[in-house]
DNA sequence: TTGAAAGCGATACCAG
DNA sequence: CTGGTATCGCTTTCAA
C-alpha cells in the first residue's frame, strides 16, 4: 500500500501539501499542485479511508438494514439505495436482519464501531437504539419525527379493495402483516374503509411475519381458516403467491374460483402466470431517494422534507377477475 | 463515543493493560483484569474497529460481490455467506457489480481503502485485479488455482439434459448464458453430451446475459428465432420463467406443447405454477461454506481444499412433462 | 504484571 | 503558499 509519506517524497513536498491538493483545501500553487498530481498518477496512490475515518470520526460507509433479503422487494430497495449511495460517494454496509431484534441491535453496533456516516433501515423499530447516527427510514415508517422515504399505504389498502369490491367478490379475505409493521395498519384502515363503504363483508386474517420461507405454511394455514374464500387482498406480493399456489393446488381455478391481489410488485409479479395483480411500490425509488435524502442530510446536517411520500399504482393481471361491467 | 483511555482512567491503569485484558493478550492479573471488566461494562465501551482496523492494517470486513441482486438466486447466497462471516465476527461490505467491469473495480478499489480482510465474489474474472486481499470465489469459477465454491456444473447439465431425454422431446432448444461465465460452458457441454448419445437433435440458443430486466425481451426473441421449439433448457430460473411466460402469452400450454427445466432452483421457482422444474444449486451452503473457506484462510492463512464442489440435485415440477413410461 | 511511548495513515492547525 | 506537528483510538514492543 502506497501512503502519502510517499507521495511526498517523490513530489518533494510535505505530507500537509499532498493533502491539501488531495482535498482541495487551502493553498496549492498550480506548479506543486501539478508535481504532487503527477507522483499521485506514477505511484497510484488513493488515500486510506480507514485512516480517513479514524481522524474524521466519520467514514464513508452507510449501513443498511434489510428484514429480509430473500424477499425480491428488499434487494430491489437495496439496488436504489446503492446507486444513491455510490452517486454520492458511499458505500454499503449490509445488514439483514431478519425480524430479530437483537441482530438489529448487533448490527447497530457494529455500524457505529465502524463509524458509520449514517444508517438507512427497512425494518421496523430501529430508531432510538442508535446514538445520534443520522437515520432514514425506508417502507416502514414509525413516528413523523424521523426522515423517511415511503409509499402512500393508506391509499394503497384503498386502491386493493377497490379492485377487488369492483369484480364481484362473494367472500373477501384480508392477509394482514404482522402488527408491529406500521404500513399494515394504514394498508388494512385504507382497505377496510373502502369495503365497508361497499358493505362488501370481509374477514381479517393475520400473519405473524413478513418472511419468505413462513409463507407457504401460511398459506395452508390460510385456507384451513377461509376454506371458502373467493377473493383475497394479500399482504404482500410473497404471500399472494403462495396463496395461489396452495389454491391451483387445492383445485381452485384463479381467478374464476379466487381472485387475489397483492401489495409490493416485486419483480416477478409480472413474470408468473398467471399474472399477479398488485399495488406496485416503487421500490428502487424507494431506496434511491432515501440515498439521496440520507446524503443530503450528511452533507448538509438538515433536509426540508423529512417524509418523501412516493404514489402506489394499481397493476391489473390474470390474477383478478374481469369487472362486473366487462362480462 | 468512550474511548479505552476512559476505561483506564476509570479502571485506574494504562491503556495498554485495557487493550490486554480486552484481547487476551499478553499478561494481566485476575484483580486487574476484573477492574478493568468492570470499568468496561460500567462505560458500555466497545472498541473502535476504524482505530483497529488502521494499527492492524486489516478490518473486520469482507468485500462481497454479486452480478445481479435483483436475481433471487444471489440473495440467497448473500444469507449464506452473511450468516458465515457473521458467525466468525466479521460484516460485509456490499457490492453489486451488475456485469459492469468498471464498477466491479471501483469496488476492488473502494474495498482496498477500508483495509477489507478478504473478498467473496460471485461474478466472473474478479481475479488478478485485486492486490493480494485473500479471494473465494462463488459459483463462477475460473482457474484452479483460485480458493472456489462451486456446484459441479457438468453433472448439472447433464441432469437437465437427462430429465428432458426421458420426456419424449421433439425440438430442443438449449439456452446457454454468456460464454464469459465458466459454468455455462460447463453446464452446455454435460446437456450436448447427453443430448449426442440419446441421439436428440437440439439447437442452441445464446444469451447476452444473466440480467434479469434483460429476461423478458430474450424471451421474446427466443421464439423469434425457435416457434416450433417443444423443450427447452434455460440457463436459469429466471430466463426459464419469462420464456414460460412468453410461451402462455402465444396460447401454448405448459408443459403439453412446451416443456422447459430451469437451473438455480431459486426460492420462487417452487411457488409458482406451473412448478418450474430445475436442477438445484444449494445457494446458501455456497454462501455459507465460502464465508467459512475465506475466514479460514483469513486466520489459518491458508485452508487444505481450495475448490469445494457441492452437489446439484433433480426437482421435478409441473414444468416437465411426465415420463414416457408413465402415459 | 504493568505502563510509557511509538506508530498505523491521513487531516488540519499554526507558524513561518 | 508551505511545512511541522498534534491528533484520531487502538495495539504492541520495550523497560521497568
Amino acid at each position: 500500500m502506497t501512503t502519502i509519506r510517499e507521495v511526498a517524497k517523490l513530489a518533494g513536498v510535505s505530507v500537509a501539501t499532498v493533502s491539501r491538493t488531495l482535498n482541495n483545501s487551502g493553498y496549492v500553487s498550480e506548479s506543486t499542485r501539478k508535481r504532487v498530481e503527477k507522483a499521485v498518477k506514477e505511484l497510484n496512490f488513493y488515500p486510506n479511508e480507514v485512516a480517513r475515518s479514524l481522524f474524521q470520526k466519520k467514514s464513508k460507509l452507510i449501513g443498511l438494514l434489510l428484514p429480509d433479503i430473500t424477499n425480491p422487494f428488499f434487494p430491489a430497495i437495496a439496488k436504489g439505495v446503492e446507486d444513491g449511495v455510490n452517486q454520492r460517494g458511499y458505500s454499503l454496509l449490509l445488514g439483514n436482519v431478519e425480524d430479530d431484534a437483537e441482530k438489529e441491535s448487533d448490527y447497530l453496533k457494529i455500524f457505529e464501531q465502524n463509524n458509520i456516516a449514517g444508517v438507512i433501515s427497512a425494518v421496523q423499530g430501529s430508531a432510538a437504539k442508535l446514538n445520534n447516527m443520522p437515520l432514514v427510514l425506508l417502507d416502514r415508517v414509525n413516528s413523523h419525527q424521523e426522515y423517511a422515504v415511503h409509499s402512500d399505504d393508506y391509499a394503497g389498502g384503498k386502491l386493493a379493495a377497490q379492485a377487488v369490491v369492483e369484480r364481484n367478490p362473494e367472500k373477501v379475505v384480508i392477509m394482514v402483516g404482522p402488527k408491529s409493521v406500521a404500513g399494515s395498519a394504514m394498508r388494512l384502515a385504507g382497505s377496510e374503509k373502502v369495503l365497508q363503504e361497499s358493505l362488501v363483508p370481509y374477514e381479517v386474517f393475520q400473519t405473524a411475519s413478513f418472511q419468505l420461507n413462513l409463507a407457504e405454511e401460511t398459506a395452508e394455514r390460510f385456507f384451513e381458516q377461509h376454506p371458502d374464500v373467493d377473493s383475497v387482498i394479500a399482504s404482500n406480493d410473497v404471500y399472494a403467491l403462495a396463496v395461489m399456489k396452495e389454491a391451483i393446488k387445492r383445485g381452485m381455478n384463479i381467478p374464476e374460483d379466487l381472485q387475489i391481489i397483492g401489495y409490493d410488485d416485486m419483480p416477478f409479479s409480472r413474470m408468473m402466470y398467471p399474472g399477479l395483480s398488485t399495488i406496485a411500490q416503487p421500490a428502487y425509488q424507494i431506496g434511491y431517494q432515501g440515498a439521496e435524502l440520507l446524503c443530503n442530510i450528511l452533507e448538509k446536517g438538515y433536509a426540508h422534507e423529512n417524509h418523501i411520500q412516493l404514489p402506489v399504482t394499481l397493476k391489473l393481471r390474470e390474477s383478478l377477475r374481469k369487472k362486473d361491467l366487462d362480462e
